[in-house]
DNA sequence: ATTTATCCTATTCTTTTTGTAGGATACAAA
DNA sequence: TTTGTATCCTACAAAAAGAATAGGATAAAT
């Protein structure tokens, strides 16, 4: 039961973009340097969220990435699909399955009821409220340093 | 994000046991047959539910296992404490981790949320519950054959 | 003593996860 | 038109986790 480091680096990355309030898009180079990725690794997470449609860039030299909406409209589900094909914690729910205990089994219902609330809970997250909240823990912070 | 096979099965060997509103216990070849889990792997399984107290038998060579409690009292979460020993979606947050971003990260918070989803869920559902559905099931599956 | 059933631990096999490597492509600026 | 910088693409490898097997030890009823 544990979240990948692509969902996770994902969400850094996505977080990164959206704190940017200026002009010029941002590097991947300084994504990497920022939320301490691979550089190489970061390609993949970039890949991905690109494939998702949740960044854009231009190609080229003067490049650099942007979100392609507003931080209220992502959310963490969103993220997470751009990683996971679909969301579920067994194996035997998903289309392409073929368990043999298919319609005899209550334990089902069960693993379906928590996909439900795991898919609810992460779609309830936006972006805007993960920005949100980093920013108060950095004024915190601000603040502890001031007083010292 | 999977749910393991300890706690699939795990989960399966305790409705297997509560099903039997029989005088004597189930023997673990048994549970192995009527759950398809192999005898071996069982050996596993069942050591985890007795360490977690769900499980118990006399030893000896007329043994044979049952519930320590009611299926009422038996949670789904109950089951997944006896195979992992504690429920994170992601290592930072369990108290041995060293993370160098802790105490300035507001990603946490999101998998401090999504771990409380989860465990409240798991909690919710008891081993009655499913048994219910199970019984439920069935008795539809027999009602099928019967009008064939 | 024998049989049957649980108990215990080590090992192996497989899959998934995580990350690295190396070069190809695009385009701006010199 | 060459050079430099940044993205793009795919293969591969190392590491970790998950799933299952193997082989014998122990306990007690017959």
């Amino acid at each position: 039961m544990k979240v990948n480091t692509k969902t996770r680096y994902g969400i850094r990355t996505i977080m990164e973009l959206a704190f940017n309030k200026s002009e010029k898009d941002i590097f991947q180079k300084d994504i990497s340097l920022n939320q301490e990725i691979s550089y190489k690794y970061l390609d993949q997470i970039i890949t991905g969220l690109k494939s998702a449609g949740l960044v854009a860039n231009v190609s080229g030299k003067k490049s650099g990435y942007r979100l392609t909406r507003e931080p209220e409209r992502i959310t963490a589900y969103d993220i997470h699909s751009a990683f996971n094909s679909r969301l579920s914690v067994v194996d035997c729910l998903l289309p392409q399955s073929t368990c043999s205990r298919e319609g005899k089994c209550a334990v089902r219902n069960l693993w379906q009821g928590l996909n439900m609330v795991i898919t609810d809970y992460l779609k309830s997250i936006t972006i805007n409220d993960l920005v949100r909240d980093q920013f108060e823990l950095d004024t915190k912070q601000e603040e502890l340093i001031f007083h010292i």
